[in-house]
DNA sequence: ACATTAAGTGATT
DNA sequence: AATCACTTAATGT
């Protein structure tokens, strides 16, 4: 765990933090689709990603889902900092995207480190920040109903936070994080389909010139 | 061969 | 862009 937390921490925080990173987080391992928190659960760590990805989700009234976006290594969930500023309840859920490793740390400690460590201050701040960064770039995708554009950026995203340029997925699935029909979806890639940006078959979507 | 699930299409709102 | 109704195609048993 030590090399693994310098490897994606590292260089950023001092000595005695990453001792007490070491002391008291967890690893913790997870398979695609597991949960890792749900709707109106009671946040008790702060996750950080030391590898795989983690899609980050809302629902509304119906059910409907709404992809927020996705954690990569080295970040953490942003939505854990509001439930230090408060209310304790999850907003969001949180769901395995890929096989992942995650160090669980209690947010007793975190915290606590606020005041303690600047370092760790910095990175909480510094990640809440390029977390709202990402969700106005929901915001204003969504604002403007651009919906081929939406489309495109779930694609890269996804076969980033992948590292694959194929993305299996069905387009019923796809509908379901951008909170559209299957239908649309389905037209939208054809376009990308003739447009020679993407090549697809059943549960089959790859990504050529981007 | 048959049932099931994924994807394509035209018409309508 | 969303929904409906229907077709066609791929896959599993």
């Amino acid at each position: 765990m030590q090399s693994e937390l310098i490897n994606n921490y590292g260089g950023a925080f001092e000595e005695n933090l990453l001792l007490e990173i070491q002391q008291y987080g967890r690893i913790k391992k997870v398979q695609p689709g597991d949960f890792l928190i749900d709707f109106g659960q009671t946040i008790s760590a702060m996750p950080l990603l030391f590898s795989g990805a983690v899609k980050v989700l809302r629902e509304d009234d119906n059910g409907d889902e709404l992809l927020l976006y996705f954690l990569e290594k080295g970040d953490t969930c942003a939505m854990t900092f509001s439930c230090c500023m408060g209310q304790s309840k999850s907003e969001i859920r949180a769901v395995a995207e890929t096989e992942a490793e995650l160090l669980m740390i209690p947010i007793a400690q975190m915290e606590l480190w606020m005041q303690k460590y600047k370092s760790w201050r910095a990175f909480v701040l510094n990640s809440y920040h390029s977390r709202m960064t990402e969700l106005l770039e929901t915001v204003d995708s969504l604002a403007f109903m651009k919906m081929d554009e939406r489309l495109l950026k779930y694609l890269i995203d996804k076969s980033k936070v992948n590292k694959n340029s194929v993305v299996r997925s069905t387009h019923h699935e796809i509908a379901q994080d951008l909170n559209s029909s299957r239908v649309v979806i389905s037209r939208l890639l054809k376009k990308l389909e003739n447009k020679g940006k993407i090549a697809q078959q059943r549960n089959y979507i790859k990504l050529l010139d981007v």
